[in-house]
DNA sequence: GTCTATAGACCGATAGAC
DNA sequence: GTCTATCGGTCTATAGAC
């Protein structure tokens, strides 16, 4: 009974708009609606609480619904979180679409550890749990998330070895231990130390930290 | 930590090791002995599921104890957690002391990131949620955590200022960001990355991040 | 009538505390 | 070994939109 896959003969006493402004039944709208506002408070509890301490009953109040209607999105709690993981992949892979194709290498990777830092003094870049937990076996089973990681870093990979290439990364580190220090920058906990000092502003913290990845701590 | 059966002791942290036929009572060394072995499991459970994820029935059972004797020691799961902590500090406090003194500042911090990679890498460093949890209020609370972290912070502080002044480290970067920097490679995600790809050695990747993190990931 | 969201009670398991 | 709190997840009944 329960049509998930919507046909678009919906509303039967709904004339058909002009195909301007036309669109999904008001029904569809609002479920897309709750559901951007379910994963955009996921997103920020979990930025600032992790998996572990964030609680649905939480999440459920954040949003303002009901906790079972958050079941009626979301299965589980781990595909709550995995749907807030693909959001960011996706606003990463737009943040990639808007670099300009023929930019230097080494420039576009260091357009990406900025992006992702101020995502995350934003307090818009969830932390997950590094090893443990049962979030990585529910990503790693989520096609969205996989295909979203990979397709990044593939486009990452591309440029570091260009940039390797042309001599402006060090030729000596392997690619992956580039991507991966690269990665790593979402979730430096150097940024929130420097922002707890209280000495910074959010632009200097990402400078400092950007200088120290690529231009390394020792005088050149 | 509540010291009932302890003898007036001037120091709190003697080492007790020698008096094989001291003065301790018996008893005072089977406690000490267990307190040694419950630390050193917190230890370890702590470095490879982090605070939230251990459960103190696991502690129990790997010590090969009863639970209830856990709290004869310590008063609740964040002591525990502060006794792991205080562990390693006195760890890098004893390795800061073979240190030769009048070493290069540069190479003293190097030897220090080395030492907290190797630590890490060698699963004992307790993994700490760097921002929310009861934790952060117990580790502040606590005195010898406190005391021991502003000691390391301190003679880091010195050796940073010095390679900054002999020109070795960028002057550029105030030191309270070099410091913090030093301090996240003890947990830095890009070691369990590359030992999980399993294509280098624990010395490779020490090595590596060492490399990315005081030559940068430029070329030079 | 039919569908769906809501509020809130409710359950089972687990973990910290004692 | 027991108590208690919490949390993930479910269920029911009511209300309202179509």
């Amino acid at each position: 009974m329960t049509s998930l896959a919507d046909p678009p003969t919906s509303t039967p006493s709904a004339p058909a708009r002009a195909d301007s402004s036309a669109k999904r039944s008001f029904r569809a709208q609002m479920h897309q609606a709750r559901e951007d506002a379910i994963v955009s408070s996921v997103n920020r509890l979990l930025a600032e609480k992790g998996f572990d301490a964030m609680t649905v009953d939480e999440v459920a109040a954040d949003v303002g619904i009901a906790k079972a209607s958050l079941y009626k999105h979301f299965p589980s709690k781990e595909d709550l979180a995995a749907a807030a993981m693909v959001k960011v992949l996706r606003r990463a892979q737009a943040f990639l679409d808007t670099l300009p194709a023929q930019g230097a290498p080494l420039e576009q990777l260091q357009a990406v550890a900025r992006w992702t830092m101020q995502v995350q003094l934003a307090g818009e870049m969830p932390s997950l749990p590094s090893e443990n937990s049962s979030l990585r076996g529910a990503l790693a089973e989520n096609r969205d998330y996989m295909d979203g990681l990979l397709d990044i870093s593939e486009r990452l990979g591309q440029w570091i070895e260009a940039a390797q290439a042309e001599g402006a990364l060090n030729p000596k580190m392997p690619p992956i231990a580039v991507l991966y220090t690269l990665y790593a920058r979402a979730c430096d906990p150097v940024l929130g130390f420097l922002k707890g000092s209280e000495q910074f502003t959010d632009e200097a913290i990402i400078e400092m930290v950007l200088s120290s990845c690529f231009e390394g701590l020792r005088a050149r």
